[in-house]
DNA sequence: TTTT
DNA sequence: TTTT
């Protein structure tokens, strides 16, 4: 039967995404996504932890956030939760955790100060959402 | 800048899907899933609350509820909040609240006892997701 | 086995809160949150539908909501669906569809313009949650 | 203002929960979940990809973990994604990425083949909340 | 490396 | 009745 693998997360960029273009065609975007919990130490203190989060959008999603998206951003990422595991360079087995992005929404239109100019412009689009690929179409 | 209007529901069919072909070509299928909760009353009881949902899907997704969705089956379905209104027989507004389904999962095999044969063959799909249609592009 | 009555919404707050103190102790605070769909119609024009919502925020959340929310501000929602049936004043059975909040967090601190204050110090917490009621209790 | 980190997952548990019972008080109870995706290949078959996820279940979580979860059961997890570092044996830096259960609920009653006898009596609570801890109260 |  |  089927399962189900959903992750969403509200939070700042930590950078501007990342592009590359990958041989057979295909974009990938990474970007970094900052939550932040808070909690109270023994001694009653506020204490804040920030998790990061590294996100990775594909194909037509990957050119839009090339486009739209820029570091201090506040964004929407609906996606899923990926595992891949890869050799480091001494030849062992490492695993690294990723969010494959499948909507993103801009909350904010405030980039970074250290961007010049206005990410997006009024009538802007502030949703995307990856187009369905193959395998997410039913067979 | 963007909204996020998202529903996540599992619970059991309350009915067989009813489906209903439109003028202009366009189809919908309709049924009710029920959800429950739980609460202790002034006297301590447990007391079962059930919710009744109206989820709405739209083409593709309303044939495919039609094909494979059966009263008493257990799913998973991802949608959005849509409230309608209408006037009734004395010209009254009146407003329905419905789910329009996005995806649909089936997460067991079991048809209502009323129900003739077993609904799923086991290399069926169980997972459904609508197409996108014009609204969900970026534009 | 168990059910899921979840939704999830980012939205802007269309009025003020209005909190009604309930005989028996409990308090209440109602307001509503727009989100908005985009689609093309027939001749390939944006159009723009607004959903509104109305979110019920009981007991402690209550006097939060009532401390921390006015209108414009961009919050996010997760709670659950709940629909009463009432007689109206010909005592017809009508039904209102509510969502029930369990966390409301402030992703924006911006008042509408006819706010007079800054809502929000810095200092604020921006994430509040339901104490756990009788009802979410194991048992 | 606030961020959010959310993950829901619907999928079958790995093995058994291994609980720890950690100085200073604490228990903390780890699984495995898979989830399934399907794609098609580019010769047009129908792939399917497992991902595992970790999942851990603190404090009163715990223990409702030991006693209601068994490997084949079908559950629902809602929780939050937290990656931890660590220094291997050759003392570099490593990390790993766990779901920290919010509430977890019970979808099927099948306990795994080889686990004896079944797992949940039918008058059992099927769904299993934290209780607040104090970094999720309000401060 | 974000944000308040 | 919100927001861009």
């Amino acid at each position: 039967m089927a399962s189900v693998n959903k992750v969403i997360l509200i939070g700042h960029l930590g950078k501007d995404p990342e592009v590359r273009h990958l041989e057979g065609g295909n974009s990938v975007a990474n970007f970094t996504m900052a939550t932040n919990e808070y909690y109270k130490d023994k001694q009653g203190n506020r204490v804040e932890r920030t998790e990061w989060h590294t996100v990775a959008a594909w194909r037509g999603l990957a050119e839009l956030a090339e486009k739209y998206l820029r570091k201090g951003q506040q964004v929407y990422v609906e996606g899923r939760i990926r595992t891949r595991q890869y050799q480091d360079k001494d030849n062992q087995t490492r695993y690294v955790t990723e969010i494959i992005a499948e909507e993103i929404s801009l909350l904010s239109n405030r980039p970074a100060t250290d961007s010049a100019q206005p990410v997006v412009a009024a009538e802007t689009p502030t949703t995307f959402r990856q187009e369905p690929e193959l395998d997410q179409l039913p067979f």
